[in-house]
DNA sequence: GGCAGGAGTTCTGTTGACAGTTTTCATTTC
DNA sequence: GAAATGAAAACTGTCAACAGAACTCCTGCC
């Protein structure tokens, strides 16, 4: 059951161990691997990941905090399940952040600011004319990442990252339309020349208006119902 | 030095320890009794507490996700140090948040909410008449908190709390004069007959606007500039 | 057949102890 | 007198173990 060996976690020793399993757990929430509901047992982490409980707990807590972990006293952590209504909350939320981002960068992006998000807009026209969803999907999170860290505070953007991570925890099914590519990126388009133009009110209300389009996409999409595999003799799920 | 007796981390235990101390700490932080730049000893909170060190560093790690603690790796945890720069950016996120709320709520707002909130602001404009500024203080907060509850989502609801909390961190030397109260409040009248009117937009920039209005009463206040005790001989501070 | 009750197991919450790193401080050297 | 050096102290990161709560599953009862 331990699998140790095939772990990053044992090279380094310049940062917590706390921080790494923080980051493997993270992986596999966001990939699947830990799907929403199922219980994050301590122990078995630990031992899966050749640490001690300690470390395991901690990381726990990070995740807890970040929303992508509910955990109930004396019972356990679980993956977070998300409803629609919260997710359709956690577009509204990104959707004033990304505005503020937007209008904060238009007063002062540089030129090469810019044409660093025109060239990722660029990359992501290639990719939707091609139809590669994948690609448009990571060029889409470097996009909103980078416009996110040019405009906004530190902390928006790491508030920014664990709204976008949350979505993961629902978004499952998103397999995407080539059309829907093109749409969003002439949003995408529609920011850029907000903040060409220097007009804060309209690159904000663009970036406000690309949230929004990816809300209605979203919504667009067959929801993932789990389908839940139930491999194993999985003992608690989480309540309510 | 350890003074067990009166804290109250001795009677529950329907919630964790680690949940009590976070909680004692943030109070010591909020309080000043803890000044930014402070060190958070692990041993000598949790002899101080009367726990050990477990509960404490996974409040300390709580603190840290909060944004009012910073933690270097093998050399501890601090109470932040905002700068006046990072100040001005918690205003800005604020503003995006509050707007964000008032715009939700203008809509949906029912009339018992409607009734609630203008009674806080009934009840700050007999402070600030008054000149009782700790209370309008306190009014001030209720009233953000519940706008905030009612019109943002549960995660918006923390994140602004979160914020706030951060503010106290360079806040200190806020004595506020009645005028600068009754103009608060009177940003607060704005909001609500946006609110009333049903009129988001207007709601939204009136809630923007309050914030911007604090960041300048913010900017026109003296910075406290710690003028430290240092009645203790404090082996280290926070770097940088 | 369904349901209440209780022993056994599992797992979380907490504690105390150990190892390694960082800091402190006295001593030496220039 | 100031900088460098090295030993001692302090503290963080991690681990292993214990107590108590929650869950599971079996048994007995209706």
């Amino acid at each position: 059951m331990a699998e140790i060996s095939a772990s990053p976690l044992h090279i380094v020793r310049t940062q917590s161990l706390a921080s790494l399993v923080a980051g493997e757990l993270e992986r596999m929430i966001l990939s699947g691997e830990l799907p929403p509901g199922s219980r994050l047992n301590e122990q078995a982490l630990a031992a899966r990941l050749g640490v001690s409980r300690g470390p395991v707990r901690e990381a726990v807590r990070g995740l807890d905090r970040s929303g992508l972990v509910v955990t109930v006293v004396n019972q356990g952590s679980f993956v977070r399940q998300l409803s629609v209504e919260e997710a359709l909350d956690v577009f509204d939320l990104r959707a004033a952040l990304i505005g503020y981002a937007c209008e904060r960068l238009a007063g002062r992006a540089t030129k090469e600011e810019l044409e660093e998000l025109s060239r990722l807009v660029r990359e992501m026209d290639v990719a939707a004319e091609a139809d590669a969803a994948a690609q448009y999907f990571a060029l889409n999170i470097t996009f909103h990442n980078t416009l996110m860290s040019m405009g906004g505070s530190q902390r928006a953007v790491r508030f920014y990252g664990d709204l976008g991570k949350e979505l993961t925890l629902i978004r499952r099914k998103g397999l995407v339309a080539p059309e829907r590519m093109r749409e969003s990126n002439g949003e995408h388009m529609a920011i850029l020349r907000g903040l060409l133009a220097g007009d804060a009110q309209a690159a904000r209300a663009a970036g406000e208006a690309h949230i929004r389009g990816g809300k209605q996409r979203f919504l667009a999409l067959p929801l993932d119902n789990g389908a839940a595999p139930a491999t194993a003799p999985r003992r608690r799920q989480q309540p309510a």
